[in-house]
DNA sequence: GATGAATGAGTGTTCATTCAT
DNA sequence: CATGAATGAACACTCATTCAT
């Protein structure tokens, strides 16, 4: 009985807990971490200050809660998406490629965050956020060390070339967040996976491409192609 | 008589001001730009807070001119590279990506700053900012918009392709600074080379490539060889 | 039962920033406003300095509401005395005289704020300050115009007469104020009264002032009886 | 020799110590004491700040010794206008009382820092302004003891009638000085003159305070005829 | 003697964090 | 458990004063 109780209080205060992260994200990706204060976040999620440090100790932890929570979406999308390995390189490329954007297309606030609002404060998130990021290029540094064995791409800096498409990846999803690149999010992906499967020396036909990223997006995305 | 005396002082000033804007981009690519205080770079120029605000208005302006200095270094070092415009589309894509690598390479705090320290700080900032960096992608969009013309690269989007091509090259090379990518600075610079000449269908030979880097280096950026 | 909660609250919070006004008033008028630092009043008020900007939004804002604290007490002070008013020449001029003088009397650092320590400090200070004692410049100068039509005192440039009797009230109360003039306030009043009376071609007796002044005392200002 | 040219050094210091007193008088005039700095002041006499202070040792010190300056000045129109002492009493008050306002009228600088600029500032300010004002009590207060006597005029309080005599004087000067009072000087004294003789119960009539104060004006105060 | 660059104490203001109610 | 008033350390910036040239 307790326990049901105590339980049900437990979810009420994850939720609540959810609610603020999720009105904290809102604040710090239009203002950024600097120019939020702790009133424009308990404001935004209609809270008491007093509330917010019972839910978090201080206004750094918050951001760090963030980045888990985007650190989180991006792990749960490249489960899902590696899930369904196919041996078809190309599908698999193409794949995994437009799951890892729709995630942050999906999550907007989060990416902007973690793209742009939260760089340069402190060394603590400078880590964090690295960290994160850093998971893309070690997926794709497997990705390559595959292609080189099994498919001769030819790519002779692996380390380079897996940071080197991490951040044209990024870079492009920044600017179109910011709406300087004024396209829908398929041409964003089809561009960059025909780009880089070139630099990879792979063959592909543009209509396999935009299939493979149409049944990621039919499947997981609907939300994305209005 | 009196002309030269104004103009000595008038070139200590500078000299000063000189001085101050390095040891503030010294702190500012340490500890980005909210966390150092105005006493901090003062400390780091060895002179008072007055002293700061008669060679500067407010800690604004400073990463400003910071902006402003770097902006001037990137313009002219692609106007010095372009000076000597090759028809060669290899030799021009690596020597303008040499030039382009090195001047950051040089200047390692301004390049930190502006990759790095001074995003997620306000709306001024970030437009400044941002129109420094679109710099290089409007070179580039000239580029293979010339590319595309005269040798059948067959870029699709060439909005989102230069994009994609300058935050690679910023993504590595901010990462060659944080020293995540323990290389010398040839190879980033070979690697981006090669990467994105077979995305862009253009045949080369590594040879050349390491040649027309090797040419800018020891022309330009000879300490950069270490 | 909320709004009596809000309600008890919202007095709470009016008591103590009438607390901190009154204490901001009595370091002003000992060492102006200039001198008065946001500490001298916090420390005054036994508060900390965050406390004193949750009620007020600035150094300036505390010293306009002191004046219009003034305002509102002088002008509810002319009104008192304006309710009832006599046919009596005399009365009405010795009831309003000794009104206002009161009211000055008996809020002292208030008065010396208004007097001596907010002058000569800027331009939108000095406005609301003309503009306070001007009320009563305004006041006589209607007072002279009906004696000049209905009881022939013969001023010819009311205008002037007006200012003149106002700055020699506001002169004799700052000089009683800093104990310059050491004597009781009914003098300073009887003075005033039979001087302008005398001026203003009013024939009167001293027992009659002195009863006017007497019944204004005794009726509203008996702690200035001592 | 030595003293001849050393007289001259004097002279030429004693020029320019003046010419910075009457800069400073300038801007204190406009700007207030407190919101004028020492630039404002080297400015206004186009001086370096390092001579300022090879003249006088701080800022407070200019202002004390502006205050010596509007001392003197008074005194000096005290005494000229007292030297040709009358035993016509009318004229001997309306000649003292346009001779002191005369000498307000042409320092208008000296006049402003004197009655508005320079107070509420510091005790040591506030002492001395009190001082100089004061003379003017002093001499009213003479001045009412003799009539007292000796033409019966009926001032009950000699010490309150002194300061109130002087501040509704200053009064209208300085509402004069403001603009507010948009009249000639002329109408400021004859009018502060007729209603305080009848006040003083001392018959007058107003061609004969006319008269003396033309008489003052032409022969002292021309350049305020206009 | 004149200059004005350099100094640094001092001030108003902000805001993350605490804690009594 | 929620509230928001209270706290005070920290910071940007000013300006009277000094002193090397």
């Amino acid at each position: 009985m307790d326990n049901i109780i105590s339980r049900k209080t437990e979810d009420k205060k994850e939720l609540k807990r959810q609610a603020i992260l999720k009105a904290a994200a809102d604040v710090f990706s239009k203002k950024g971490y600097i120019e939020t204060s702790i009133k424009d976040i308990t404001n935004e999620a209609s809270i008491s200050v007093g509330s917010f440090y019972s839910y978090f100790n201080n206004k750094e932890e918050i951001l760090l809660q963030i980045f888990d929570e985007i650190s989180n979406m991006s792990m749960n999308a490249a489960s899902e998406s590696s899930k369904a390995l196919k041996d078809n390189v190309i599908e698999q490329f193409t794949t995994s490629m437009t799951s890892a954007i729709c995630i942050y297309a999906k999550n907007k606030e989060f990416a902007k965050i973690l793209f742009v609002k939260s760089m340069g404060i402190n060394e603590l998130f400078e880590n964090k956020r690295t960290e994160i990021l850093d998971r893309t290029t070690i997926y794709l540094k497997k990705l390559l060390e595959h292609l080189n064995t099994k498919h001769l791409c030819g790519i002779d800096n692996i380390e380079i070339s897996s940071v080197l498409i991490t951040h044209s990846i990024f870079g492009v999803i920044t600017n179109w967040l910011d709406e300087r690149l004024k396209c829908n999010i398929k041409d964003i992906i089809s561009s960059l996976c025909t780009y880089h499967l070139k630099a990879l020396n792979i063959d592909y036909t543009a209509e396999n491409i935009n299939k493979y990223i149409d049944n990621v997006l039919e499947a997981y995305y609907k939300e994305l192609l209005n």
